[in-house]
RNA sequence: CGGGGUGUGGCUCAGCUUGGUAGAGCGCUGCGUUCGGGUCGCAGAGGUCGGAGGUUCAAAUCCUCUCACCCCGACCA
């Protein structure tokens, strides 16, 4: 223990410390210019204030004001979470590769190539955890014997680690991050239900009070599987994922999940005689439409993909009305594969044996699967391609002409379309991902084995569901949202601090003694306030300070002479001077609001 | 993985086309000056020019290979 130093029992184990917080002791480093590799505003401001500092691509170090920021964000889940009865627990890193060969995820992981793996000395395999639902299920199967236990919902704050293909933007997608992952365990759907709406609330709360503008949306499960499944996004123009939304009635989704109603096509009337046409170089719907002086929405497109299987691979085609596009997510769901990707020209002339531009559904190569968008259901009379370069196909009527194909919604929705429930236009906005949801269901506990005995004395599998909060990325998304040209301006919520005291010249003593003891009284009414002490002229340390971005400034400079400080809300900038008292109050008071 | 780009003191960059002495600004250290919106001056420390190989009398500069990082497309908190 270093002498000089007493030890004192601190009042609340686990908060935050009550040695003095002066940032000539925050180890706070801020640069001048923008790093060369930040693109985006908020890695921008994050990585010159000196909050996170790179160690390679997509792994970073937090620095000490940027840890009190995540343990912050930390304890709003962590109390929401608890609120709903959740349990934390602490699962590890390392996972062995049986538990992910048990899932049948293993192979999948690898094969997309997110899963970091290594070896122990004696040659057993493991990877570093994505995402811990295997070991989670096996927890359970060895914890949870009977229906009396559940529901039982688990979660942990840890790294996680992704080996994604590629790392950007700072926190927004690293290799390493932060994760609130949560599992819940019920022994039927309703109870399911009843957990996943508990967690839907929990997630609202914590991104309300984590002071960030987001909207909660319906998802595609992905790779993760289950039924249903809800993101929370935090809107902002850089978002990685498109969201679809309806003003009138609330409806959101991802676009990869939206549904819309489309404008309507043209009536079709009844099944002509198909005509082949000569059409040189006409290879586009926009081409089409001048050279036929027909809409778009009268023709189909047959697009063409490689689908990829567990086991198999394939070329499908898609036939699409002229005026629409696919939802290559749709797709994939629609054929139960891993992934599709466009079809080569290579390809398009194999299964074709056409240029590309001339696909249809008339003579497509043995064996390839035709499936087409339900909007083309009872369609008549359609523009298609004709498998033979240069020419199309007019009065195309498909069950006539050519097998049926299978119809699914494989259609990508757009912005301008009526929402699906009718209500009114889409709006498209993009979203930060910084929570999703899912209803697992069965499919973990099933592929696992994990079951508890049942009322009726029999096994069942549990029935799962999994949460998960990207705590390291929801700091990140709260600075993309609020900041200005300045910096960052942090919700107080999650601030490293609250308030600064900013002592202007540290060589006064007038000053000095005015700013400890604005801190000191600060610190008594249990804000969480920090002192500036550093010796930097009044305009560095205002600038410097301003991209630090703490809620609240209190200056003491030399109006302390006459009892006057600054107390500067950074959001508005608004200085207003003040006697100490009232300084001191209008500060706690500015701090409460805040909080709210 | 495909396409594009960048690697030069702690940070941001110039120098490379046309080979020959490694530079600037910021930051850092010291002295002075200034002192409420990123003062000014002087002095100083700090770089195997990403790495390996090659060409050459001579390579930051030209060639080959390699690694890392960034950006645009398919995945996800």
């Amino acid at each position: 223990m270093p002498p000089g130093r007493p030890r004192v029992a601190h009042p609340r184990p686990g908060c935050f410390p009550i040695a003095p917080m002066r940032l000539t002791k925050l180890h706070v480093v801020t640069l001048r210019d923008d790093p060369a590799d930040a693109e985006i505003p908020s890695h921008r401001l994050l990585a010159r204030a000196g909050y996170i500092v790179k160690v390679a691509s997509g792994l970073y170090t937090y620095g000490p004001l940027m840890w009190r920021t995540l343990k912050k964000i930390s304890a709003i889940v962590r109390e929401e979470l608890d609120r709903e009865e959740a349990l934390e627990v602490m699962m590890p890193i390392l996972h062995p590769k049986e538990l992910w060969t048990s899932s049948g995820r293993w192979d999948r992981y690898v094969a997309d190539g997110i899963l970091f793996t290594l070896q122990d000395s004696k040659g057993g395999e493991f990877c570093l955890g994505p995402t811990h639902e295997e070991v989670i299920t096996a927890y359970a199967d060895q914890t949870i014997t009977s229906y009396k236990q559940l529901p039982v919902n688990l979660y942990q704050i840890q790294d996680k680690f992704r080996d994604e293909v590629r790392p950007r933007y700072g926190l927004m997608r690293g290799r390493e991050f932060i994760m609130m992952d949560a599992y819940s365990f019920d022994l039927d759907d309703a109870g399911l239900d009843a957990s996943y709406a508990a967690m839907d609330r929990a997630y609202r709360a914590v991104f309300t009070r984590c002071g960030v503008d987001f909207r909660s949306v319906q998802a595609d499960a992905g790779a993760i599987g289950g039924a249903g499944s809800e993101e929370f996004m935090v809107i902002a123009d850089v978002g990685e994922d498109e969201i679809l939304y309806c003003e009138e009635s609330g409806y959101a989704a991802n676009v990869e999940k939206a549904g819309s109603i489309p404008a309507e096509a043209p009536a079709s009337g009844d099944p002509a005689d198909l005509e082949k046409r000569s059409t040189p170089d006409v290879k586009s719907v926009a081409q089409l439409e001048e050279f036929f002086s027909m809409p778009a929405s009268a023709m189909a497109k047959t697009v063409l993909y490689q689908a990829t299987w567990p086991e198999a691979e394939g070329v499908v085609a898609v036939m699409m009305r002229g005026d629409l596009d696919v939802n290559e997510v749709k797709l994939v769901n629609a054929l139960d594969c891993l992934a599709v990707v466009l079809a080569d020209e290579a390809t398009v002339k194999r299964v074709t044996g056409a240029e590309v531009g001339f696909a249809g559904p008339i003579g497509l190569a043995e064996g390839t699967r035709l499936l087409a968008d339900k909007t083309l259901a009872g369609r008549t009379n359609l523009l298609t391609g004709c498998n033979e370069t240069d020419f199309h196909c007019l009065n195309v009527n498909v069950g006539r002409d050519c097998p049926l194909p299978e119809f699914h919604d494989l259609r990508l929705a757009r912005a301008g379309e009526q929402s699906p429930d009718g209500a009114g236009a889409l709006k498209q906005a993009r979203g930060i991902e910084v929570g999703h949801i899912f209803k697992l269901g069965t499919k973990y506990s099933t592929a696992m084995d994990a079951t508890f005995i049942g009322e009726d004395g029999k096994p069942h599998p549990f029935v799962m569901g999994c949460y998960g909060i990207g705590v390291s990325r929801t700091a990140q998304a709260a600075v993309e949202q609020h900041h200005d040209d300045s910096g960052i301006v942090w919700p107080f919520s999650i601030a490293p601090f609250e308030v600064v005291v900013a002592i202007v010249d540290v060589k006064k003593e007038d000053q000095v003694a005015a700013g400890e003891r604005a801190y000191a009284a600060l610190k008594e009414a249990g804000i969480d306030v920090c002192l500036d002490d550093r010796k930097l002229r009044a305009g560095a340390k205002f600038k410097d300070l301003e991209l630090l971005g703490f809620p609240v400034r209190l200056t003491a400079g030399r109006g302390v002479a006459d009892d006057l400080f600054e107390v500067t809300p950074r959001e508005s900038g608004e200085r207003e001077d003040l006697g100490y008292d009232e300084a001191v109050a209008r500060v706690i008071e500015l701090v409460q609001a805040g909080r709210k």
